[in-house]
DNA sequence: TCCCGATATTGATACTCATCGATTTCGATT
DNA sequence: AATCGAAATCGATGAGTATCAATATCGGGA
């Protein structure tokens, strides 16, 4: 945890711009209905990660659309990945979504 | 509160589409550091409201352009606002972020 | 009733991005 | 080494959006 939680609370005072823009990235992020479903597909997945092929398959999107979103993902620091064999696995950054989760909390 | 927080965890299960595209607006709208600053400088103003003269002072864009933000943010049900005299004042809505926060919380 | 300040809407523009097909890279197996 | 399947990258395109100037609306006061 770098920051204390009564510093990352929304409502405690003004985000810094440059902070703001840090953490709208990863909102950004979140806010394609694509992406938030990957995210939600690998959070509950078992063993905690879901490789590629996981992912296509629950979608009717193309393979590269896919791993376009993986990569978004992968740079905001929301997943990370891990090559075994053939297959890459991806796995929740759970710091991220708790570095959000609590700027949220009231 | 429409879901119980059980059921609102990322990691539950798997988002349903219609649910994941109800949320990815949110997110949407919050993946935009100059909304996030307006949510921020919103909830931690004094007495909880701010009037747009308060955010237009707060940044180097057009009047319009804070409008703009302000429709997009009301929109999806972060910010309410009230008319009282000349001004509009805006006003977090706090179960909005709530669930968001509860729908990232570990 | 007629202005004035505050806020919203409109229309235009430049830029970003989600998506796809084609291609490439990578590791494993034969 | 040749090949195969999995995943990533590339290039193009159409849709969406952040921004502004100009204009409209809305209340309050003269």
């Amino acid at each position: 945890m770098t920051v204390p939680d009564c510093a990352s609370r929304l409502s405690r005072e003004p985000l810094p711009p440059e902070r703001a823009a840090d953490l709208a990235k990863i909102f950004k992020a979140l806010g394609d209905p694509v992406r938030l479903r990957i995210v939600s597909i690998v959070a509950s997945h078992e063993g905690g990660e879901a490789c590629v092929c996981d992912l296509t398959g629950a979608f009717e999107l193309s393979q590269p659309t896919i791993s376009h979103h993986l990569k978004v993902l992968k740079e905001v620091g929301l997943l990370t990945s891990e090559r075994r064999a053939s297959w890459v696995y991806y796995r929740i950054v759970p710091e991220t979504l708790a570095e959000l989760s609590g700027l949220l909390t009231p």
